[in-house]
DNA sequence: AAAACCATGTAATTGGTTACATGATTGG
DNA sequence: CCAATCATGTAACCAATTACATGGTTTT
């Protein structure tokens, strides 16, 4: 059995062929804003993959002889990755605990969870100003491979959530004032 | 330390005292859009609180002889439970397994990964059909006290990010789909 | 010379789910 | 009598993070 991480390295070499490393970089750069890895969990997963035949190794010495262990995605490799692709998937994210605390807040001082949703306001609105930068700096590749498409629609869908999110939390710092006004 | 788990128990518990069936039931009810629990995390957590003197124990006997533990919360959980109601949570969700599949879709044909954000746009929007019932439900309540106020916000909350997500499908389908048109 | 970067791995620990094990009561 | 519900707990397992351990190269 392959958990989602496992799928997540194996869509990183669908790309090219990297080391542990680099997959930790791409998934650091490219993946930022929603997966993370580990080398714990990078390492053993590389070494299962080998066993199971999804991947290949090439080992590539430079002069100074460095080792370095490029993994290669095989035929069954893609095949696996693909089947899990078209996976629906309906299990959308089951915990917030921002929210939890939020529910629970009626046992702070109003004041205090304003100046908290303040804050957490602000937040969001620079987390939105670089999805926007984002946006602009693809909008100017015209006619887009696919690849870029859904590079595109991706970041797209951070900047609709955090507008989402923002469009919230204004509301509560309201209802959270009014109710305050109403008990004067 | 406390674990995210251990402070949504501490919550139930500022509202009354519950034995960990009670718990479970309350979790998988009342917060069954943002958290989940399981007995294997509610009954040892129990036992370290009572260690450290975050809740004490009422063993309750019916008639019959039936055990059941009830947890009352002590002074000193409320005020830990207090203190981190007050911190801030920047840690929003660093996964979104849906998205990762979305961006590497273009590995396989286009048509099914239009019929599969069809599918996804179907169950998203019955959702959100639930979400608003729940919303038409709690607008009977006037004057409502804090707690209701932020039950109600808190649906809102699932309103806003179900929106966001069914705009963003529709736009990823409409994408998809000229992007196959300018192919022919 | 020191810091930053490239590179690989393991071990310990935490967090969480699921399966297992038990047993009484209640309602159909 | 059988299924559902009430009730408590442990053990095994899976997922993930962090710390540990090592060592070469490049840049300042």
């Amino acid at each position: 059995m392959i958990n989602t991480n496992g799928y997540a390295l194996l869509c990183l070499l669908s790309l090219k062929p990297m080391n542990g490393y680099l997959m930790k970089q791409w998934v650091d750069k490219l993946l930022v804003h929603y997966w993370k890895t580990s080398y714990g969990q990078i390492y053993p997963t590389m070494k299962k993959f080998m066993k199971d035949g999804l991947v290949t190794l090439e080992n590539v010495q430079n002069d100074y002889g460095l080792h370095s262990k490029y993994y290669h995605i095989t035929e069954k490799g893609l095949d696996v990755l693909k089947a899990w692709l078209l996976e629906d998937t309906l299990d959308f994210n089951q915990r917030d605990e921002a929210l939890l605390k939020y529910k629970f807040s009626f046992l702070l001082p109003i004041n205090d969870v304003v100046s908290k949703a303040e804050r957490s306001l602000q937040h969001m609105e620079s987390v939105l100003a670089g999805y926007s930068d984002d946006i602009v700096r693809m909008q100017k590749t015209a006619d887009p491979t696919r690849e870029q498409l859904m590079t595109y629609l991706a970041t797209k869908k951070g900047v609709y959530l955090n507008e989402a999110h923002i469009k919230w939390t204004k509301e509560c710092i309201q209802a959270l004032k009014d109710f305050d006004d109403g008990k004067e």
